[in-house]
DNA sequence: TGTAAAGTTGCAATCCATGCAATAATCGCT
DNA sequence: AGCGATTATTGCATGGATTGCAACTTTACA
């Protein structure tokens, strides 16, 4: 009664349970491998039914990964406006949905540790970016627009080009992500002992810079 | 005795086995979608046990693909010299890739039609480039230490240079394809009905180096 | 406090996937 | 043609993933 928060004990507790889920999916599939951290596993060390997992969760990836559906959607649905530079706009656009679909973890580099030894699920990753490359081209289309690089074009042809952007940061963000892991594994890391990823990602950047000038 | 052929009755059984599943996998997705397209409806279509059809394919989007592991092997061993264009010699490869994994169907463009019908489909072809990954940026690689742009890199500037040229060309053929069923379901298709894979892909090449041109 | 809405759970059913062992077909050689 | 070795097919059993349904519990809110 002292304070009239937005959020009721309802939603709290939805928010505990899934992180629940969350962690305990990263800390067995850590332990045990990701095919023998079973879903009832899982669920047992987050205390819940199996049933409820899958109230929570479509699938064992997404719940390792910690996908967030609505605040994916959240991402997108923000007002943009047209950025200067339009490979620098669309590696943040990709960086924040990554962030917005896993981003409350207990421990976010326990869970890049995660992604990084089960390859699948960096899959997952890319999927979910595929899964809203419709949204997200419209976006990038409609930067294009405001370019006057891209202002000559047709609507269809600008969507056409902003797909194409999106997969070019898409590969150099997944060459990146692998980069950031074998130097992980290599030991080459910083005094706190872990790699930065974002070092890493805009290495990458650079790399994708300098293809693009020789192959041009 | 006549002809003494390198294939026996056993290899050109395994062929016919193979294609038979792979033709039931294809024309059961199509008639009733994939999910409702289950083992048990192929492997009896096709006249072999669930079992065998394990046997055969690891998993039904394969099977519906037809991807063949040992094709797709093989083209990756075949020697290859440095190209001209490096662009173009990365699209030749991958499309070698794709039509080595699944390219002896009845009909290929029911195929097609089936992947365009299916996302997830793509997605698993997608997949099966990204588990070559390590080869394919070998050979292409290969291809950047004879290139004047690339020579003075080190040959892990180049692995890397190397993937994201492959993701760039992965993206364009992702886009090149979706553009293709597109046109197809609008009907815009040549006098025999369908439309030439060859050319929407041709296109998109040329979508891309308009975008590289505007973007470097 | 009482009713509506949302969440949790157990249960049953279905499908995917894999290992194992018995049986059958093909191969290669004599 | 005949025979042991290899490979293929199949049935069976198992286990995990996933979904619908209905009963029950909790939270929301007037």
């Amino acid at each position: 009664m002292s304070e009239s928060r937005a959020v009721g004990l309802r939603e709290r507790k939805r928010a505990r349970t899934s992180s629940a889920i969350h962690n305990a999916a990263v800390h067995l599939v850590l332990e045990r491998g990701f095919d023998a951290a079973t879903i009832d596993a899982i669920s047992e060390r987050a205390d819940v039914s199996t049933r409820t997992f899958f109230n929570y969760f479509p699938s064992k990836e997404d719940a390792v990964l910690g996908i967030d559906e609505a605040a994916i959607s959240g991402e997108l649905d923000k007002p943009r406006e047209a950025p200067d530079d339009l490979f620098l706009a669309v590696f943040d656009l990709l960086y924040a949905l990554f962030e917005a679909g896993g981003g409350k973890h207990d421990d976010p580099d326990l869970t890049r540790e995660v992604i990084q030894r089960h390859p699948q699920l960096m899959t997952r990753q890319m999927l979910r970016v595929a899964e809203v490359e419709g949204r997200l081209s419209e976006i990038v289309a409609e930067w294009m627009a405001g370019d006057p690089r891209f202002a000559a074009d047709s609507e269809a042809e600008r969507l056409d080009e902003a797909r194409i952007v999106i997969g070019i940061c898409m590969a150099t963000v997944r060459v990146s992500m692998k980069k950031w892991a074998s130097e992980r594994n290599a030991g080459a890391a910083d005094a706190d002992g872990s790699v930065d990823p974002r070092k890493t990602y805009e290495r990458s950047i650079t790399t994708l810079r300098t293809v693009l000038e020789r192959l041009s």
